[in-house]
DNA sequence: ATTGACACTTACCTACTAGTAAGTTAGTGT
DNA sequence: ACACTAACTTACTAGTAGGTAAGTGTCAAT
């Protein structure tokens, strides 16, 4: 068994995956964990700290997906949709990216928490836009001049792209994904 | 004084934009309408009953929307991101496209509200791809053959920007828009 | 004058929400 | 043996959720 902790942490990232931040509860939690609700707010007092908690299991889930792709021997015109398809293989199955569910929920978040979710978003356009540097100097990309701007289109479909999926079937990403690689081209 | 019915329909509306369907109650309508909870279970008895009816006013102004651009005189070329700007003019400030609110709140919804929102995401997408076949008759849109994946592309990234302007500003969703009429030239 | 529909209100129910205070248990260090 | 701590549980609070039953006031038609 790990650290129960982690494990409250991995459990909330699911649960925000499917109903989002302000739905999902500490009854509901420690039912799937076997414990009380009060063990829950032992190791996190406020939902508040658990939501700080769960931004930076995405930050580092993010850098590490970031870190896979750049240090693999792939060529970098590939990397930027290999990144893509890598973050999307570790969303739950009909799940919305959890990133996509904290901005929803944004308005009616304590103030830390808005604050990760600021910083959580820019770094996801940051580190593409490394990713796509590195494909443009290897020679893609040659009618794009704003790195920032196509990284903004592509992460912002991709995103748009995984809603629509829960409700129109797994095919709209695969449509959304090869017409954006057409475009991008 | 409006038809209450009609009334509560629009402050739904609202409130799904800023809250989402799930996170938004009777409670708080009544209370922003100057009536009482059971007035509103009046009108429309279970929460599913007043989704539906927002859903049935989100695609009433979907044909609107579609009527005011496909009769308006400008150029067809231009059609189809007119038809995106005079959407998105709709949406409460910081607040979600209300189809995307829906699709995020999904699993959670009656089987009924499920069913609507599906035909709603679908008839987005078909309307697009109208325009964007007028637009093509007129000469426009010659590199591109699936008018249905390049629908997917423009609808998905504008819905994805839409969140992401929630959180790091109108900025964002604008350069979108410039880089998404690049790719799409 | 009575009936009946419409648009409500009052008062309630049950279930669930986040959060807390106080007590318990098991293990560790001295 | 004693003190301390981590990781809980039990039992509670106050507030909110969706939903309902029964009653009230207003108005138009008969």
């Amino acid at each position: 068994m790990t650290n129960r902790k982690t494990q409250i942490i991995e459990l909330t990232l699911k649960n925000i995956q499917e109903k989002g931040f302000t739905s999902f509860s500490y009854d509901h939690l420690a039912k799937e964990l076997g414990v009380t609700k009060a063990s829950i707010h032992y190791h996190f007092e406020k939902k508040g700290d658990l939501g700080i908690a769960v931004c930076e299991r995405i930050q580092k889930g993010l850098e590490e997906a970031y870190t896979i792709i750049r240090e693999s021997a792939m060529a970098a015109e590939e990397k930027p949709f290999a990144f893509i398809l890598q973050r999307v293989k570790f969303l739950e199955q009909n799940g919305v990216c959890p990133i996509s569910a904290l901005q929803a929920d944004y308005q009616e978040l304590p103030q830390p928490m808005q604050e990760k979710i600021q910083q959580l978003s820019q770094m996801e356009i940051d580190v593409f836009v490394e990713l796509l540097k590195e494909a443009k100097q290897h020679g893609a990309l040659k009618s794009t001049e704003d790195l920032e701007s196509l990284a903004i289109v592509i992460i912002s479909s991709t995103k748009g792209a995984l809603q629509y999926k829960r409700v129109l079937g797994e095919e709209f990403f695969q449509k959304m994904l090869l017409q954006l690689k057409e475009l991008v081209k």
